[in-house]
DNA sequence: TTATAATCGTCAGTATACTGACGATTATCG
DNA sequence: CGATAATCGTCAGTATACTGACGATTATAA
């Protein structure tokens, strides 16, 4: 016996919710920035880079939380892009040390308004205050809640290790 | 000239927490119900098809919010693992019915406590006033950045045509 | 130092998500 | 009615994300 609109619980679970608004916030991206042809994916990695100079593939995933595995495609596409150079490790020839170009600076600066207006667009709808308490609640859930992604962030120093 | 933590900014872009939620709601979600076997999109598309018997993989989309091309391959996983019947249309040709099978009522109603510990662990690092607050904004943010996704929510009569 | 363990990048396989396009079918308009 | 437009499901192509595994290499322990 089931009522015809009982999805409506289905469609107000924090999960659901929050996968509508990743979505949401993938293609604002993606529209503000479509000048420049790249991903939010793309742009954390090359910001993070640019912050770290031939920082190696998994420390790289450690530091912006994303998956050893997806790392090489995307850092495979910012290479072909020029916007990366990616250099076997010179101590640990596991490695590969991954170093920003001169357009890959570039790009960084020049996305950097609509990187901006992309934040300010996804949380519009909420008035001012809401708006800080929201942020602050995000930041709380994802630290929090780090350790149960596969690609939890960490420390710059830290190894990998059962955890 | 660039300092070498000028990443600290992206990682507390809502764009960068909000990809990390999603994957954070994700993998709970798999874990909490893994003796199930099913995806939380397979979950959503599950549960809106037992409350919408006949319904097409369109008009599904609209109530999920999914995106016509993805649900394709959804409905036939579901479809593999017996949990939902596709038979064509009758009145329209061009569409698929979807009808839910035993299975896949016991599937909805057996994971249901699984379902409801998800939840819970996403906003487990809450308080209990901040979490209804947040589970508001979220509402509000989604429903009110609707039409930026490819795959907006939308109302059951609805036709599609230019946004 | 040598055996063992851990780590790095990668691969194959699966799942979600989107773009742009297509044939088949249905709806609409002149 | 007949021409045109819209819609349905799907396809190829691309990108992100994860599981489990692997060879190569490095670190650690006996």
């Amino acid at each position: 016996m089931l009522k015809p609109d009982s999805d409506k619980r289905l469609l107000e679970m924090p999960g659901h919710l929050i996968r509508r608004l990743h979505q949401i916030s993938f293609a604002l991206f993606l529209d503000q920035a479509k000048a420049f042809g790249i991903t939010p994916v793309q742009y954390a990695a090359l910001v993070a880079i640019n912050s770290n100079p031939g920082i190696d593939q998994t420390a790289l995933c450690n530091i912006i939380a994303f998956d050893r595995t997806t790392i090489g495609g995307v850092v495979g596409r910012l290479q072909r892009k020029k916007l990366i150079r990616r250099v076997n490790g010179a101590h640990d020839r596991r490695t590969k040390a991954l170093f920003i170009t001169a357009a890959g600076r570039r790009l960084i600066r020049d996305i950097e308004p609509a990187v901006q207006s992309t934040q300010r667009l996804i949380l519009a709808p909420l008035k001012a205050r809401e708006r800080s308490a929201f942020k602050q609640m995000l930041k709380h859930l994802v630290h929090l809640n780090n350790a149960h992604s596969r690609a939890p962030w960490r420390p710059k120093g830290a190894r990998l290790g059962r955890t």
